[in-house]
This record gives C-alpha cells, structure tokens and sequence, in this order.
DNA sequence: CGGGGAATTGAATACGTTCAAAGGCCGTGG
DNA sequence: CCACGGCCTTTGAACGTATTCAATTCCCCG
C-alpha cells in the first residue's frame, strides 16, 4: 500500500482563493436568483479579499458586532480566553466558509478570530446587509437560509465531536469533519493540508499534543491516512468512519 | 453547610408549563409588536400543547422535516442511532426551548427527538410559518432572530462542552449549562430536577455512568452541589465555574 | 411489601497525560 | 548553498485518571 506523500514542499500559503460559487457567503452577495431585477451586495458593499497575515486577528472576542465575514483563501481559528490567559479553541474556519455570524444575536463576537495562515477575507458589513434585505426579499430570503445551513452545520459538528469518547474517535471524526467540509468547498477531502498546529488540533479535541500526536503516526500505521507533517492523506475512509464510531449517514 | 435535598419527592413530571412569554417559540406565535396590524400564529396554526408520554418519539431520525416544536413541559432528548442501534445523546432540550431547527436545512430531521418524561410540546407546521412570513415581516423578522439566537446558543454550548478535558470539567460544564438555560425560562436555576437518566448524561458528555456516579458524589463531598438522585441544588457557583475550566463571561 | 431498573461503590485494567528528551522542519544568515 | 537556531512534532517511560466488570444498594412503581 501507497503510504507516502509527496515530498515535494510547495507553499500553499493562502494562496488560490476559493470560487466565489463554493463561497459561504454568495447567497448574500449575488442575490440575483429571486430578485426578479438584477442586484448584487458584492458590488456595492462588500469589501472584498482584505489580505491578513498569520497570527493576525480578524476581530476580538468581545468586539460589538459589525460585520458577517467569508474566508476566500487560508484559514483562521476561533477561541476564547480563559482568565489565565490560555486559549480554548473553539472552531475552525475554512476557506470558503463564513465567520461572524454567531455575534449578531449577542452584538458581540463571542470569541475571536485569529489566521492561522497567510488569508483572505470578504467583508459584509451588516448594517448593509440588514438595510437591503428589508429592500430586497431574495436577500432576506437567502441570508435566512444560510442562518438555516450554518444551524444544521454546527449541530452536525456537535454530534460528530461532542459524545466520542476516546481520542482515536475524536481524531477519525475531526478528520473527517475537515474532509466532508473541504469537499462541500470544492477542494479535495481526500487529500489536503491542515491549516492548524497539532496544538490548536490538541485544544480543540481536548486533548494533549502528545496523544495526538501519537494516534497520527497510529492511523499511519494501520494505513487509515498518509501523515507527512501537515499534509494528510485519507487513504481508508470505511475504516476513519468505523474509528469515529459515528453512524454512517452523518460521517 | 447544608447540603440536604428536601426528601419529599413531590412529582414534577411534566405538570406546570412554562409561561408563554417564556417560550421560545414565542416570538413567532406572536409577532404583534412590530406587525401594525395585531396578529397572531397562535390561535391560526399552532397545534397546541400536545401530549408526549415519557420514551415516545416526537420526530424520527430522517424523516422529513415538517414543523418546528417548543416544549412546554417536560424535556426531550436529541439522539442519533449508530449502525449496530447504539444511542448517542447528541442534545436535550428543555421545557420553553425550541426543536426541530435544525431541520430545516437539510428537510429532513437529522436526529430523533424522544420525550424524557411526560412533556407537552406546541406544534408550527413550518408550511404556515413560511407562507405566512412572507406576508407578515414582523413574523418574518422574529423568525430570523430566533435562528441566530439558536446558532448563538449551539456555539456556545459547544464552546463550553468540546474542549473540556475531564470528566469533572465536562460535567460542571454541563451543570452550569443546564443551570442557565433553566434561568433563561424562569426556572430555578440554583435547584432543579434533571430530567434525563445518569445514562443519558454520560452518554452525552462522552463519559460512563460509573464515572459520573463517582464526579456527582465527589462534586457532592465537597460541596460544589447537592445531590439526591436526579435533584440538584447548586451551592456553589463559583467552585464550579473554576472546575469547568471556562472563561467567567462564557458560564 | 416485593420486584426490577437505575444508581452507586469497589478493585483491576486500559488509556491518556505528564515530564523529559530527541528528532525534524523551516527560515535566517553566513 | 549549506550551517545554524528555534519551534513544532515525535518518541519514551512513569504516573494518574477514566473504564471495565462485578457486586451491592437505592428507589420507583406496582
């Protein structure tokens, strides 16, 4: 069996963005579909591919809520702080995906966003947003049902990572969350890069570095997945899906 | 100190309900405050307060989406069934909170939903909560609201469950969880009746019922909380909140 | 009062963590 | 282009925590 990955290192540092049809947030930006006329946010409002370095903050846990916003290219983590100063994360974003929207009931962002590469960002101020929607019943309609998709994501991801147990399952699950979730962007989740540490993987899964690092080199081992630093190869789905100890239709 | 439960077991099961105003589903029974005219879904299309005897199914896992649920006595679980009919808990909802969100998207339910005890539950086919908002923008409006209230909520718990680490964090956790989601209906949030099984908790959490038998009485000795069977009395907030391990702001 | 499921407790084992050390990768500077 | 240094990752061994399996107790309900 094919266990190995390519050893040549090209830097995908936030890069290639992602389609604006794969984007999260293109319902919002290109209404078009119902609105009888033809109108576009992205035009007007949006404030498009702002660059962010790694390690920079997009906003801060605890900021008034300002703007919905769409990774085009990297990818960023979201965290919370404890009183000691040691972070918790909390979620991963991906390109393609959007971030920010959990701030609008609180006006706040409940946690910050920091790259964890060289990224791009869209920005949609809501203020905007909300103006035309009441304007525009195909925007409405559409942020509606991206508020509907994110709802379903999250408690997707909830289900997949919140009841495993031991931590073979909560890494074959995350995996395959990160795969399932490439794929809806139109990347590969068959082979990918991760974006993030084995720390912030660690922190997030509630585990140590350490055990993760070691159950890595274990599903190595067993040929579920080629591991060659950060890039990944899913080599044996059935068996991830076996090890996530998740019912089929969900992983 | 005092760490005596009363003893009289008085039956809770599923008699008093939450206060409409309390319930979330609230906001779309009675959209009148922005509508001008006064409307209300309630006395048009809301089926209310059914009955749902304890272990009945109020959705199924797959079956298609058709309603948005509040419960107004009682509680349910949320769960999905592995390959080999194995539960995995993956969310309880409790007397005034919503269910069946998640569904939306997807128009199927991705979990099934079974009553813990005797509940009530009030029904809005979603068929006239769609037609009707479309006339209706304050309806419209509130429902939007109650779907990013919703994502708020999920990322939160999600937040405060995920990266815990042990057991005694996941389960102080979940206490506090719990707690303030009581508050947040007018319930106690300070002594309660957790209406799910020992099972349930552990299964949810990722965690066995030994263990958690073990965490209550440990949690019980030194006198975080109060304990007698599924009553709880939370004595001390602050002892908790340091051995869930989470930020002051989150619990 | 008695039966049965749920909850608790106990002892041995398995698993993840901890602390320490070594290895590998990458950017920097020679 | 290669050597150096730092950081991230991996590996090792001892320890601590959660799990397992079994036995007992407690409650709820008839």
């Amino acid at each position: 069996m094919d266990n190995s990955i390519s050893t040549d290192r090209k830097k995908r540092r936030g890069t290639q963005h992602v389609a604006c049809d794969d984007c999260g947030l293109f319902p919002l930006c290109n209404p078009i579909d119902l609105g009888g006329r033809e109108f576009s946010m992205a035009d007007e409002f949006v404030e498009r591919r702002q660059p962010l370095a790694a390690g920079e903050h997009l906003f801060r846990e605890g900021e008034p809520f300002s703007a919905l916003y769409a990774v085009t290219s990297g990818a960023l983590k979201l965290i919370n702080l404890t009183e000691d100063g040691q972070e918790l994360v909390v979620g991963f974003v991906l390109a393609g995906e959007t971030l920010g929207q959990t701030g609008i009931y609180p006006q706040r962002y409940p946690c910050s966003a920091i790259a964890l590469e060289d990224s791009h960002v869209c920005e949609l101020p809501y203020g905007s947003l909300k103006e035309t929607s009441s304007q525009v019943p195909a925007l409405s309609q559409n942020f509606q049902s991206m508020m509907q998709k994110e709802n379903f994501d999250l408690h997707r991801q909830f289900a997949m990572l919140m009841a495993r147990k031991n931590a073979e399952q909560r890494l074959s699950a995350f995996l395959l969350n990160l795969s399932m979730r490439l794929d809806e962007r139109g990347y590969s989740g068959e082979e990918f890069s991760l974006p993030m540490s084995r720390d912030d993987i660690a922190n997030f899964l509630g585990l140590r570095k350490e055990t993760l690092s070691r159950l890595f080199t274990k599903l190595h081992q067993t040929g579920a997945i080629a591991v060659r630093g950060k890039h990944i190869r899913m080599l044996d789905m059935e068996t991830l899906r076996d090890a996530s100890g998740l019912p089929r239709h969900i992983a």
